[in-house]
DNA sequence: CTTGGTGCAAACATTTTGCAGCACA
DNA sequence: TGTGCTGCAAAATGTTTGCACCAAG
């Protein structure tokens, strides 16, 4: 992974989180700082538990019923989505960010890759807009098995 | 896998889930036949329930056991995989078919607009091909919202 | 007979919600 | 002083599983 330094996009997304929240008269706790904070860190894909754990190990206790009500916050302000998983948890991801959230499934090994796929980026901003539409991210994943020739 | 144009799907689906049921020793029994028929008809993402009131108005009595049983064994044998929409219960849509499956979900409206993308069929077979793998299905949804500056 | 499938209902697990105490405007 | 937020525990829901009986080879 080639990446830009230490920058990138944290801010942004605080600030879209922080922006979203006050339109709707709610408040940017640090409570909310630190879960976006850690989804940010994981950096992949995640699940409330995950989450929790991650919080806790940083010192940072946040009740489950925080972390599902914070949640649902950030998917309503697009900064995260659910990802289609065979889990029995939701599994969420960034839809914001600069790695990659394309992904190659294996559904006879559970594998999960990342792939980079850069025409994908104006394919989507082709079709909002024509809709006339801001996207907010996107989900994207190919599920497949070695091939049956082989094997 | 060159391919063959645009023609039926609903034999070969049939007959996919057939012989995977074959492979693993499963039988292809009339609940997962019906079912499986259901789902094409629906053509469109779909729920465990709405999958069952279907079954139920077609006089077609399925317990709610089996049908989830039964999903299972679909998504096992790639014909179908969940996609990630905000409802409380998994849904899924037909990895297979001749139907567009690629989604615009507006998620201030929560409509849902299916989109046809010929080049993600390109994308989904190069990046398959490269990893030896046959591909089973894909899910592609874009999350947005109306522009903001006019909103 | 032996293996697998189905429905039912109980069991499970995750996610949601009501409530009391808190924090900040 | 009021609105929103949090943790806790209870509640609600979707999904899974154990069991007894049924069907097919």
């Amino acid at each position: 992974m080639s990446e830009t330094p230490g920058i990138t996009i944290h801010q942004p997304l605080c600030a879209v989180f922080r922006r979203q929240l006050k339109e709707e008269g709610l408040k940017y706790t640090p409570e909310r700082a630190q879960i976006l904070d850690t989804i940010i860190q994981i950096d992949d894909v995640f699940e409330a538990e995950t989450l929790q754990k991650k919080l806790h190990s940083a010192e940072f206790r946040v009740s489950k019923a925080t972390i599902y009500r914070t949640l649902k916050l950030l998917q309503d302000a697009g900064i995260i989505h659910p990802v289609p998983l065979e889990k029995e948890q939701t599994s969420y991801m960034l839809a914001y960010g600069g790695r990659p959230r394309d992904l190659v499934i294996r559904v006879d090994t559970s594998e999960i890759e990342s792939v980079e796929i850069p025409e994908l980026d104006e394919i989507c901003q082709r079709l909002c807009a024509q809709r006339g539409l801001t996207m907010q991210g996107r989900s994207f994943q190919i599920f497949a098995r070695r091939a049956q020739n082989d094997g």
